[in-house]
DNA sequence: CTGTATCCGTTAGGATACTG
DNA sequence: CAGTATCCTAACGGATACAG
């Protein structure tokens, strides 16, 4: 039976037929549509891999924000924390192979953002010092 | 000057690089981000036009949601209202190129949600009726 | 049919102080 | 250095009533 067929308010089909992806989107957006996330894997990524360095990064984020930001991102298993145990403690978050896929795609929204609203919808910005 | 050999602590540099990129990102996650946003995209790209077929799709999105929902949607111009008046009033929105050429971008992210995260982070399913 | 207005509880995000 | 705990506020999302 062909979908097109059936009328669209006689059932949920498309609801139905579509629900694994759009729960699978809701999932992604859920994780990287909160504020700070994408960056921080981008700095990351970027060889950022320390709580004070990405903190001097990201201009403005307090501590207890980056650190649910990077407890998140390691809980989705987009970065691994590794933890070495010396005085002063040192801890470095690297990006997994999960993740640079996910910057990969971040980085075709972020074309798609430069291509169709850049000059569009302006945004107050992130002020550097 | 290459950028590697600056050290990382000692400028922004790594900021002001990226500072567009970055701020792009930020206003398209800032869009596709809130709730609802994507599926009710989808849902237009498939044709369901009306607010009302709309609303019986998204199982259980009140009035004023989908409204507000549909506002930002026109206001960043990834569809379009077309108001045919008559009685009783009906509406349309449409998709544009601009908010096709995003569905596209959130096919992959949907795609890689599906390789990495479906059978990982689960979460509560939309019930369907 | 296609919305808007209002109210309201929850959550996200940030300032600050403190800890191992 | 690398965080957590606490508190606070603003924004978000939703229920309901009403309007063009």
């Amino acid at each position: 039976m062909s979908m097109t067929k059936k009328k669209v308010n006689s059932t949920n089909t498309l609801n139905e037929f579509y629900l694994e992806e759009r729960c699978t989107l809701n999932k992604v957006l859920k994780i990287i549509g909160k504020r700070w996330v994408s960056e921080v894997l981008v700095l990351i990524k970027q060889d950022i891999l320390r709580f004070s360095n990405l903190k001097e990064c990201l201009n403005g984020i307090s501590d207890n924000v980056l650190s649910s930001v990077l407890n998140e991102l390691v809980r989705s298993k987009l970065v691994e924390k590794k933890i070495f145990y010396q005085v002063p403690l040192k801890v470095e978050y690297h990006i997994t192979h999960s993740g640079l896929e996910l910057t990969r795609v971040m980085h075709e929204l972020c074309d798609w953002g430069k291509e169709h609203i850049a000059y569009e919808i302006r945004m107050k910005p992130t002020v550097i010092k």
